[in-house]
DNA sequence: CATATGCGGAACGAATTAGTTCCGAAACTT
DNA sequence: AAGTTTCGGAACTAATTCGTTCCGCATATG
């Protein structure tokens, strides 16, 4: 600055100055309008649960989400880092399993849990999960971003709700419950993406009924049953 | 055939008549080896497994196999007939599936059906079927395959131990096999591509003793456990 | 021996696609 | 008003890969 400059100036300091000092730069320029960036993501994970990873283009994405691919390069330097983004987002909107049911029951809990909107969404969660499968064999973050996202929240609160059964002595406490909570996932994904069948109340209901009850339910303790004689 | 034909001529047909005739071209020239079929399918799966469908190429697969592009296309018109074979025939190498145990009890014959061999081989096939998963979602006919080849004898094994065991009484006849016995694949199927721990004895082991012999065991018997109070 | 096919290998053509660049218009700062 | 950045959209570049074709050689029939 010169000797020249008024003291105006000086004390009233421009936003390059305030940009130096907060770390925040005050950019020319039009804003960049942060609502594409939801909707460019959500584009991706359409795309990715029906085409999968690799038949996902990025002019598909930006075209489904009426973005230029300019717009798209502008917030991620590559496919691969707007896809693991788009995966670790997933992770904040799970409302749904934060505020977890308290019936009364371990059963009415579980139950409980089976509602249209999550029906939903966890089917899409599992199709985006097959859509990353061949990728994760060799790109471990997004592995684990998957895991995060998609698996481990569900996992949780299943626990969540065993453990408290457990803790009221609803259920024994010899019980595992870090194994069985992870019964319901892992059959939910093996059902939509190998067996291909619909993912809806009934099946989970019988699933609650016919494994996960039973596997957490008291039972003879320590009565090893009798072998029988092999049926040659 | 003209009136100067000779007898020996009519009654000793050549190569082509037989062909003809039998519907079985005898052909001009080197013969097709087909010992080179098993060794492009089995460098496919190695392929498969270690990068996935879309990661596949064919220069990769030809030269693992140690043959020629040509050699590929001589027998498979497609990238996606060629893998699709590939996994329709892994379904026929499943000896272990074939001999199942008979040890006396249920627990007996699961543990023994975990033989270090089977190991490694079960684990192959979860990752030829994680590498497929993307393509499933679009190619209904690969899932078909890839079901019946990996997943479906390794559930029917499991359902006819226990169903075995339940018509001798080692387990209630009320219990739901059909679903259980889908327990060990679908969470194998979990541990190996998701969570991407070992797969190994440890795992199996606690599994059947975890999840699905509780599952199993008799309960008592349509005793409603008292609701407790909602733990507000 | 003449002819025809299969072999591994390399080169080639066509199509796809990640990522870049440019356009005109809109929105923001000075 | 002037300058700067973002926007959607289109054109472009460079790399990859499927599938074909050709080569020289081996192996079969006639």
């Amino acid at each position: 600055m010169t000797q020249d400059d008024s003291i105006g100036e000086f004390e009233i300091p421009n936003d390059r100055a305030i940009e130096a000092e907060r770390g925040q730069p005050v950019r020319l320029g039009r804003k960049r309008d942060h609502t594409r960036d939801a909707a460019i993501l959500d584009a991706s994970l359409d795309v990715l649960a029906e085409v999968g990873y690799d038949g996902m283009t990025m002019d598909v994405v930006a075209a489904r989400a009426k973005a230029g691919k300019g717009t798209v390069y502008r917030r991620w330097s590559s496919k691969a880092e707007m896809v693991l983004d788009a995966v670790a987002r997933m992770e904040d909107n799970e409302a749904d399993l934060e505020r977890l049911p308290d019936t009364g029951t371990l059963r009415g809990d579980l139950v409980a849990m089976i509602r249209p909107s999550s029906l939903v969404e966890s089917e899409r969660r599992l199709k985006v999960m097959a859509g990353l499968a061949s990728m994760m064999s060799r790109h471990q973050e997004l592995a684990e971003a998957g895991n995060a996202a998609v698996v481990e929240p569900w996992v949780g609160a299943l626990r969540v709700l065993m453990q408290r059964a457990a803790d009221c002595g609803e259920i024994p406490a010899s019980a595992d419950v870090e194994a069985v909570s992870q019964v319901i996932p892992s059959m939910a994904a093996y059902r939509v993406f190998i067996q291909r069948k619909p993912f809806d109340r009934d099946f989970l209901v019988s699933l609650i009924d016919g494994v996960v009850l039973p596997a957490l339910r008291p039972g003879p303790v320590a009565a090893e049953p009798a072998p029988r004689s092999p049926t040659s």
